[in-house]
DNA sequence: ACGATGGCAGAAATCGATTTCACCGTCAAT
DNA sequence: ATTGACGGTGAAATCGATTTCTGCCATCGT
């Protein structure tokens, strides 16, 4: 199936002219409500920050507030306060399942608490993720749930300052600060275990970048469980790919097109799982034909049962997990850091 | 397949404490390093911002500057230019592959023109969805990028400030700005026809909430088809969902129970399509034996052939030509507002 | 009746960068 | 030689809200 974006397009002519006189009318300020109330800027402040005001004037605040349409500004408040009610959560990959279910996760809390998140998308760019952490940094975001791009993030300037950062799904690598995590390393030897009790010998293994601690966990873990059961072990067996769908494809065409295939293979992550499949699907070597084990839940709906392990995660939950962890932090807990590792489960997908 | 996320979770002790005797140092201004160059503020601004300043003092300034890790401060340049380079884009479902798509699109185009982008999701909410505005507005954001929650978005106050707005996938309703859209009429209506073409009689169509209007008129374009080709109908044949998977799972069971069930059912989103392909997987109706279209591309791999027609829709090109749109209004493009719209291609899945 | 306490409110300082205004040299044009 | 223009620089105003500092007035205790 071929979906081609066309880059053509037409343009619908709209007539009406815009009633806008190029007037950019600015915001009414918090000077101009004290005015139209007869108070002073210090009163309108307090009005909206619930302290102590005699009621009369507190009602001619509201109400002169309610007719000129004023909003406090934002940026006037956070320069002054040092600090605001937005929290940065960084991640590698947009696109993929996995971290718009943990985004999801953490959204739904920060909302909650009253705090807006903004999702910086890293591309697992270093560059990308350290001009989003100076940001963070530059615009007193009140702190930042991370989901880092490789294994030397630099958070000093974060943490001097004060930030509270809290490190999701992979880990804070020579910071000490909380982290949320899943046991990697425990699944990938769980799901290449799995396999090996369906009879599978020749367990492959696709993990994702060198520098990506997750990767190279998972690939550990599933190095124990072949030595540990001493299985058949060829190093050629082990591929270092790139977390995407492609990487997955290529990685599963190089597997099939050894002297000596594997049987079976673990990927490390679902896209990669779905790139893996694609190409078993074009080879006419689906699982069973095939034994899989996947890292994370696949973004697919499988019309035929297909017989595949997972290793499932709670993304969602890590995102709320971590989201919980910051908030307390931004509220001044400051118990020494934490590392929660969540469970993950192993699927038959059915 | 169910997966569960197990809501227990083990805590590690970690012993060493963090190095932090609570200094939470302030960040070097502008102000100190100065001072170090021994010039004024004013200088310094001025080397950072591609001023005429000597040689020398320039060097200076970037000397200071280096060895105390100074980075402008984003919210008081923010407060003072009223003004950021940060764009706001807001959408429905950031868990739909859609708008993660589209999102992708407006992020490379905004990165690449020094712009940061942060993704606000409004979960088809107008409360959230008006928060959210607000805050791109007293945040003095330099523009949004809206993919409407409904169809009576309060978008006054920011274009009473001259932000500058574009809206993408669903239309402006009522405000005369920008749009880049999808033909959704059309695309219903080329969908049903195909369905029709294969020899479907009797088509039903789900689709989204009555007040969004990718929903209505895909169902008009559904209603145009069925009644130009004079096919059967029957108003319970069309259902108004909520865009969501579990939505298209519940109404395509509502249309496989009714006494004289649909042949065929156009569904005008992708995670409804994925909904209804679920509910049809459990009856054994995969298609072809229920005839099915799709409003948008599934994010699904489907290892068997499925005989589903889709209407692919260029959702990263949709994200890409309304960040070209809105950085061009930024930049004080002043013509009257366009509406671009996209094509869509019917593909058969194959 | 007098000092003490406390609630309420305004003037002014503050957050950190940008920018206007004014001033000083220097150099070219008249 | 005088005028004008222009590059370089600093002092101070500015963006808009919060908060400290201060003072006023009323209430309370003795």
């Amino acid at each position: 199936m071929e979906c081609v974006n066309p880059p053509t397009f037409r343009t619908m002519g709209i007539t009406r002219r815009q009633g806008r006189p190029d007037v950019r009318k600015r915001m009414p300020t918090i000077y101009e409500v004290a005015a139209r109330a007869g108070v002073s800027p210090a009163t309108v402040s307090r009005v909206f920050n619930g302290q102590n005001v005699s009621a009369d004037k507190s009602r001619r605040v509201r109400e002169a507030a309610e007719t000129l349409g004023f909003t406090p500004n934002r940026v006037a408040r956070t320069l002054r306060l040092q600090n605001s009610e937005v929290i940065a959560l960084v991640i590698p990959d947009i696109e993929n399942p996995f971290f718009t279910s943990l985004a999801r996760g953490v959204e739904d809390v920060a909302q909650a608490a009253g705090y807006s998140v903004v999702l910086c998308n890293t591309d697992e760019d270093h560059e990308k993720e350290s001009r989003y952490l100076d940001i963070a940094l530059s615009a007193n975001m009140a702190g930042v749930i991370l989901a880092a791009a490789g294994d030397h993030s630099d958070l000093d300037a974060l943490i001097r300052r004060g930030r509270p950062i809290v490190a999701v799904d992979r880990g804070p690598h020579g910071y000490d600060i909380d982290a949320v995590l899943v046991d990697s390393r425990a699944g990938g030897r769980a799901a290449t275990e799995a396999l090996a009790a369906q009879g599978f010998r020749r367990i492959a293994c696709i993990t994702g970048p060198r520098d990506v601690e997750t990767a190279t966990l998972r690939a550990e873990g599933w190095r124990a469980a072949v030595t540990g059961l001493r299985l058949e072990h060829d190093e050629q067996h082990l591929i270092y790919a790139d977390f995407r769908i492609d990487g997955g494809h290529k990685a599963m065409r190089q597997l099939v097109e050894l002297p000596t295939p594997p049987d079976a293979v673990f990927v490390a992550n679902n896209l990669m799982g779905v790139g893996a499949l694609q190409l078993l699907a074009e080879r006419g070597l689906l699982p069973p034909a095939v034994g899989m084990a996947v890292f994370g839940d696949l973004p697919i709906f499988a019309p035929t049962p297909l017989a595949v392990t997972l290793v499932s995660l709670p993304a969602r939950h890590l995102g709320v997990t971590a989201a919980d962890l910051l908030l307390k932090r931004i509220n001044g807990d400051d118990q020494p850091p934490r590392t929660i590792v969540l469970r993950n489960q192993i699927v038959a997908s059915s």
